[in-house]
DNA sequence: GCCATTGCCTAACGAATGTTAGGCAAAATT
DNA sequence: AATTTTGCCTAACATTCGTTAGGCAATGGC
């Protein structure tokens, strides 16, 4: 019951902290200002997390968790590669609009994370970017893409599909479900009228 | 003389301020940091400049003013939706990268700007993707490109370009233009193989 | 009913922050 | 030659920062 309690504590201080680095960012987030928004005194968080950067931590490799556990998943369960990378979007808009705070923190924030901790997360940034990669060149050997450039291929798409993350709101006219078909028609189409025998 | 060294210095002061801001964040690089780097004490620079924000706010403007003035030129001078459409993205391309630490600043740190002079920022912004918006919504009518959410492209263009940004190194096998050939390609044409038919 | 744990508190610390005041030498101006 | 301006300095300020120490009331299991 303790423990219960203590857990869900946990997460709602971690939940104001992605909230509030997310708002003003991590450095000019104070245990303060984030005591003041939990109604309790900064010391007082020191009982459930041992220092501000814990928290960033916890926010940054839960949220890379979540990322790379979808993209394999993918991998794994399906097959083609035009499917794959529709799905592999569509995980990825699901999670930035279902985690908007947290997942603002792991896109933008991390760079404050400090050694060791920084290094091992640029690594897990990679082992997900190279899940994409393996979509594509997927795709390539099905004769579905294009034969482009991986890696710059690899971070256009990613970066098209994080920018959501600055302008998606909740109360919006998109769900993340039609963003994610908007944002796959046009990485795999892009802007120029198709004829009609064209795919 | 004076003035002329006044300014120099000035100019020297911003760009090593931009150096750190790009690095280590706005909030996190002090003016005793900016100083040391300079050679010289955190108070001398207040003989520069009135504050640290008033360094943040000219880094920001000066790029504002760069970007849209880019995108104003090619709006006036290309006459084909398409052309127009490479030649803000090679201009853009262009100014990242002949301008990274002051471009970083203001692709990242904007937000640190405190009112009014954030909302005059935002509006600067605005300007800015109203003049791709502008070029979409040519290329429509000239029954060039798709008929797509204009905002929604819009948004994802400048991310696509933006991100550049994050892993653009001059000492890189490609050069700007080079990246900005490939850039609109794949905007303008996504991954999807084409037949021979298309154009 | 006793005791340990939980979850918070107050108070304080040392360090770092942006900024100001006042001074001083060299250079520019007159 | 005298005077002003430039460009920096030292010293200090009030404030804010992350964090620690120690205490105290409520709650839990025994």
């Amino acid at each position: 019951m303790a423990e219960i309690l203590n857990i869900s504590r946990k997460e709602q201080i971690v939940n104001v902290a992605a909230k509030l680095f997310k708002q003003k960012g991590f450095v000019a987030t104070s245990m303060r200002d984030l005591a003041a928004e939990l109604g309790i005194e900064a010391a007082s968080i020191y009982y459930h997390f041992k220092s501000k950067e814990e928290l960033l931590e916890k926010i940054c490799f839960d949220m890379a968790d979540k990322f790379i556990t979808n993209a394999k998943e993918v991998n794994d369960i399906y097959f083609n590669a035009e499917e794959k990378l529709k799905m592999a979007i569509k995980l990825h808009v699901e999670t930035i609009t279902e985690n908007q705070n947290q997942s603002s923190v792991f896109l933008s924030e991390w760079r404050n994370l400090s050694e060791p901790k920084l290094k091992l997360f640029r690594q897990l940034r990679q082992q997900y970017e190279n899940q994409f990669t393996i979509i594509l060149a997927d795709g390539e050997k099905e004769d579905i893409f294009d034969d482009v450039d991986k890696k710059f291929a690899v971070l256009s798409i990613l970066s098209t599909i994080n920018f959501i993350n600055e302008w998606y709101k909740p109360e919006g006219k998109m769900n993340a479900n039609e963003i994610a078909d908007k944002l796959s028609y046009f990485i795999m189409g892009g802007l120029r009228k198709r004829l009609v025998t064209d795919r």
